[in-house]
DNA sequence: CTGTTAGCGCCTTCAA
DNA sequence: TTGAAGGCGCTAACAG
């Protein structure tokens, strides 16, 4: 069985309380140094280790920050949560990352169970673009940060990428290259991301004073199958676009296989693709012409800053930083991290 | 706050002690049903949620398995800790995630603060190839299995791909394609997953009578560049094997990397490669031929099995189980699931 | 600076 | 079948 404080505090001849202050609290306490050494030196030479439970019942804190992602087998994700573990690492919390399996309904069943672990707060990658049960959870105390997506009916605070601005530089990016039958294809429009990125590049075509064909804009899905079948249907109707922007990697990729399946003399043109996140994998896809790249891993470091702030505000409710620009507590902050054009 | 047990008593007008029968324990308990079903209505009316740290502090059990992996940014890594989060939410369990950023320095860190959170048990894909840090853990009482890599110097369960078959499948599958100047590339043999793949390699070329001239193995790393390095020698080397093993998939794709970079003209040949792990982008890679492909979600399922069977086994250590086979506690047990060869 | 005391919320013997 | 009581290991008052 593990050593307890008490131990520790038999071995030192000292109560428990002054080895729980000497090897908690940090440094301020007051405890002699000495003692303190002493302590520190008999807990290690016992093999003393902290029990979390314990501790965690008495602080009402477990130090932990549960991370949901929709599936774990998504570089975008992980990019993510390595960011965010990195982040918390450094301020001595845990990540606990959970999945969702892109569906609200576990979505709901993991939130509850992580907030019956008393997470100290959450940050969500939204499987879909409802969070009434998100705000939920949230107003019952639980401080959350959203990423990747807004979502409707939650007034929550979110980390996500400068999505329109994304798809409106690479929409223009191609338009430099002369073309103009630009198609745009995929996109689940509840995610605010399409709907964003659909934005950016409806303006890009504006303008440089492009109207878009009907047929141009093929909407739905956000899946390698999604983006396979809106390529098969782009080949098969008559008018073939020249480019196209892709609304995200899956999409992207389920095109691009497509093409690769598809003989260069029917498909003629719309071998021209413009798309988001870059990978190991991206130099080896043949039609793709522009990446506009997230900072995934800073998303993920601007997300775990602002749940530790937010849990530190929960914890000292007075404390305002006076530096600080004095915002009002009511309303959701929406950070936005600018994504990088690239060439492949 | 949380509602505790106290409240839902109160509202029941019993007794803590009965309510926490009637709502913990599986129904075999001795609760008369009329009132375990109206505590239960009484306790979701008033949304009580039981505190984990408490249970956790009482009945020293987490309900919790850390899963510890290398980088969460790797296919196969993700897809084998999918295969365990299933297995683990099916028996009740949760995963903790972390990571150990593949250090062994790290690995060691992250273990000894997930065993302070006492959880249930662990599995682990080992960073390196020592297991010392992990034996003693092991040895603590921490129920552990290794996934991917078996480990000098420790002695547990493992659930790992018949690596040895699975590079001897490629080989021979490379051999019958008439190539006999086959290289095999990358491969760091600490690890055991590299040392058994070569050891398939060697054997396929020794059943066909082909004897390895130097230069044909080419060690040397597990990453996208050291793949990369390791091509740019065999190109600039004088004789440039016909077909070529990939230690894994990373050096695969470094390989790829630096013959798409390669005009054709100066390499001639060496243009087929047979790797290990599918993935979406395999179809792009121009010189892969075959892969090995690990069932990397079975590995995870058949892990998630094994340490809730060691888990269970911890708890009750009188009951065996009749129809099982009565194997010795000593010694450790390593299952290898077999690998699939594709020609994509 | 240090010790004493009283729980945090839950489970589990022991009695009834 | 139920209740009363003690304690899991730790920390935060309050005394000293």
């Amino acid at each position: 069985m593990g050593k307890t404080i008490h131990d520790v505090a038999v071995a030192a001849g000292v109560s428990t309380a002054t080895v729980s202050r000497a090897l908690s609290r940090d440094s301020c306490e007051r405890v002699s140094a000495l003692t303190r050494a002493r302590i520190a030196g008999i807990a290690e030479e016992l093999g003393y280790r902290a029990n979390h439970a314990a501790r965690s019942l008495k602080k009402r804190s477990t130090m932990t920050v549960a991370v949901l992602v929709p599936e774990l087998t998504n570089d975008f994700f992980m990019e993510v949560a390595e960011g965010i573990e990195r982040e918390l690492d450094r301020n001595g919390y845990t990540m606990l990352l959970a999945v969702s399996l892109n569906s609200v309904e576990e979505e709901k069943k993991r939130i509850s169970a992580l907030a019956d672990r008393t997470v100290d707060g959450m940050v969500v990658i939204p499987s879909a673009s409802v969070g009434d049960h998100l705000q939920v959870v949230a107003d019952r105390g639980t401080p959350m940060v959203l990423v990747d997506r807004i979502v409707e009916g939650a007034e929550l605070d979110a980390v996500v990428s400068d999505n329109e601005d994304g798809a409106f530089k690479l929409t223009k990016a191609l338009i430099a290259d002369g073309f103009r039958r630009i198609a745009f294809v995929g996109g689940d429009l509840t995610a605010s991301s399409a709907r964003e990125r659909l934005s950016g590049y409806a303006r890009a075509l504006a303008e440089a004073g492009i109207t878009p064909e009907p047929g141009w804009i093929c909407l739905g899905g956000m899946r390698v199958e999604d983006g396979y079948k809106r390529m098969e249907s782009i080949l098969e109707s008559g008018s073939v676009p020249e480019a196209m922007v892709a609304v995200n990697l899956l999409i992207h990729l389920g095109m691009e296989r497509k093409l690769l399946e598809t003989p260069a003399g029917p498909r003629s043109t719309a071998a021209v693709i413009a798309g988001f996140d870059e990978s190991g994998y991206t130099p080896f896809l043949p039609a793709c012409r522009y990446i506009a790249a997230q900072n995934s891993t800073g998303i993920g470091k601007r997300a775990g800053e602002r749940i530790l702030e937010l849990i530190k505000e929960k914890k000292d409710p007075g404390k305002k930083k006076d530096g600080e620009f004095q915002r009002e507590n009511a309303g959701n902050r929406i950070i936005r991290l600018p994504v990088t054009i690239i060439r492949p």
